[in-house]
DNA sequence: TTGTATGCGTTATCAT
DNA sequence: ATGATAACGCATACAA
């Protein structure tokens, strides 16, 4: 004899009245008299109902979930720091509106247009996070196609019907190079990511016209992956060339520790002969020797603000586009003056590493 | 007119039969004659009608998807690799049964609790993996209760009436000692994770049951939190010692860098004055200077036979436990004999980097 | 071999 | 103004 959970017609009978009034009282819709309304609420209460999640998402064609695609090589998502946290970000909303997360790990292109397109047959769904951008992201009018709502992080280089919720790279990347020619040094570089991918475009671009604003040349650029791999052959390319930049700024802080590393090996001392600034202000970051200099954008609270803008949305009433705090610069010890052009590498340690 | 999506009842319609006969025959089930069954394939072919996933999800009483609930302080959870390759194990094997993955990021160990119990009161999950166990871990009476199949990543250390997925840790420790103990070490220090983790617990005891089966005094161990501030702090504690250990076995990656850079930070150069061991192998591991020994787990692989274990035992067919390749040792440059008593801290430059 | 009723909660429609 | 009824979506036990 399973105790079967009672259902809305339990509720019903046991207060002599139909299912539908029932679920007009329970949601406090009007057209029940308070007496009844009293009746069906003790009813209710006595019986310990709860609504079926299933019949309720059933009837009223909703999901009460969010979903999310990564599109990311399986083996190198375990090495960026930014989806735990953004998704733990989103959970925090998600958790008191009784909202759940629906995961989604695609690898390649194709495999990624599938995972949309399952989430939103299937129902499964009330609406999705774009991340990741790309430059003329496909994703865009997939998803409308789709007749999913969306939001995005940051604005997409098309036109987009969706809200976007914006933490822009840009100032952090200016302050990195700022902060470097502060320091004198005129021979900088820069490590990037991937060309497509709006934020590693972003970032290139960003640390290009802080040179131009500062009236220095073009630094070298290296378009890199945002893995370490590829962080420590694009620090190779750059340190073996004939005049080597005197600092390096990362688009992550992966491809900065990798960097660190390769520099090391050549015996180049970080940052007494070349000074490095990383993106992210990953946990490690902070406790290398030495402590990375980076940038830190509140990927938590975007997740959050991310969440809140998208269930908005599906509730009809979005705020529009979103503007967070901006990246913003943390100086650690890996930057400093560039050794004079004759000084040989000090083969003294360093000093004792401490948080900015 | 939106197009409204066709209905079981326009399939059975078209082809002159009942609903429940178009069910039998999309289901492969007995009982249809094999003309009827053909004619109502045909309309379902010809009306693209495909079965709605919420009405099937609440007839059926399932959810046709798998739970997560991960409970780890948010801030800490982007610089572990464990999650994000689990999980796109598990997505491999979920994408081709057309599963979902829901995912629960729980801060404290009550939001916890209550993540599992509102995905089985909300029927959002038919099963849930059970990750990170803890020594008597209060889930596995939990998740029972609740009336939800589960796997656990491991054996609990309580009796447990679901299926475990084990990969062994500990074979990987042995072989880190062991290589240690041959290339000539005898003070060996290890830098363990949280006693109440299983697998914090579980490295600590195969370290020191590998040391004493190498016929070796216990060695010093450290217990912190895998976070690289935790291993900063340890790695301090064990070289500020009066007799620092030649070698130290760290319980994961993050904090062995971080104990590396300790190191440097010390004017101690690894390998050559000090060998260091990581577990995990993330990808930064083989990039760093010198690349890190650690110790390999398929994690990707974990995560599905995890999924694939767990569905099964939702459809009633459960394998029992089944046991993974184990942990194994993955020897780099950050390991060496240690160097003579007298001979102090050489400052040449480090090999060039190598996989191994 | 096929049709019908039931399970679920919500809501449009109808009846008082 | 209040409340009852039926329909929505699919699968399945049961009746015919």
């Amino acid at each position: 004899m399973a105790e079967r959970r009672p259902t809305i017609a339990d509720v019903a009978r046991r207060a002599g009245v139909s299912k539908g009034t029932v679920s007009f009282a329970l949601n406090g819709r009007p057209g029940v008299a308070a007496a009844t309304r009293e009746r069906i609420l003790e009813a209710a209460e006595a019986l310990n109902w709860r609504p079926n999640h299933r019949a309720r998402s059933l009837s009223v064609s909703r999901a009460f979930a969010l979903g999310l695609v990564i599109a990311r090589d399986p083996s190198l998502l375990g090495s960026d720091p930014f989806f735990p946290t953004f998704i733990a970000g989103v959970e925090t909303v998600l958790a008191e509106r009784g909202q759940a997360l629906v995961l989604q790990v695609a690898g390649g292109g194709q495999a990624e247009t599938e995972g949309y397109r399952r989430l939103a047959q299937d129902g499964r769904v009330d609406g999705v996070f774009l991340t990741d951008l790309r430059r003329h992201d496909p994703r865009i009018t997939l998803v409308d196609a789709l007749g999913l709502p969306a939001v995005t992080l940051n604005r997409p280089d098309v036109p987009s019907p969706f809200p976007a919720v914006c933490l822009d790279d840009r100032p952090g990347i200016a302050a990195v190079v700022d902060h470097l020619v502060g320091l004198g040094h005129t021979r900088i570089a820069h490590v990037a990511g991937p060309d497509d991918f709006l934020h590693g475009h972003g970032r290139r671009k960003a640390f290009l016209d802080a040179l131009a604003a500062q009236g220095l040349p073009a630094g070298r650029v290296e378009v890199s992956d945002f893995t370490a791999s590829g962080g420590t052959a694009a620090t190779r390319r750059l340190l073996d060339a004939p005049d080597p930049p005197t600092a390096i700024v990362y688009a992550n802080d992966l491809m900065a520790i990798a960097g660190i590393n390769v520099a090391h090996g050549l015996g180049i001392s970080v940052p007494a002969r070349l000074s490095v600034a990383g993106f992210d202000d990953t946990e490690l970051s902070a406790h290398l020797h030495p402590p990375l200099t980076t940038v830190r954008t509140d990927v938590f609270g975007w997740g959050q603000v991310a969440a809140r803008s998208l269930l908005a949305l599906i509730d009809g009433e979005s705020t529009g586009d979103v503007e967070l705090e901006p990246a913003r610069l943390v100086v650690r010890r890996s930057t400093a003056p560039p050794s004079a052009p004759s000084e040989t590498s000090p083969a003294t340690p360093y000093p004792t590493p401490e948080e900015s």
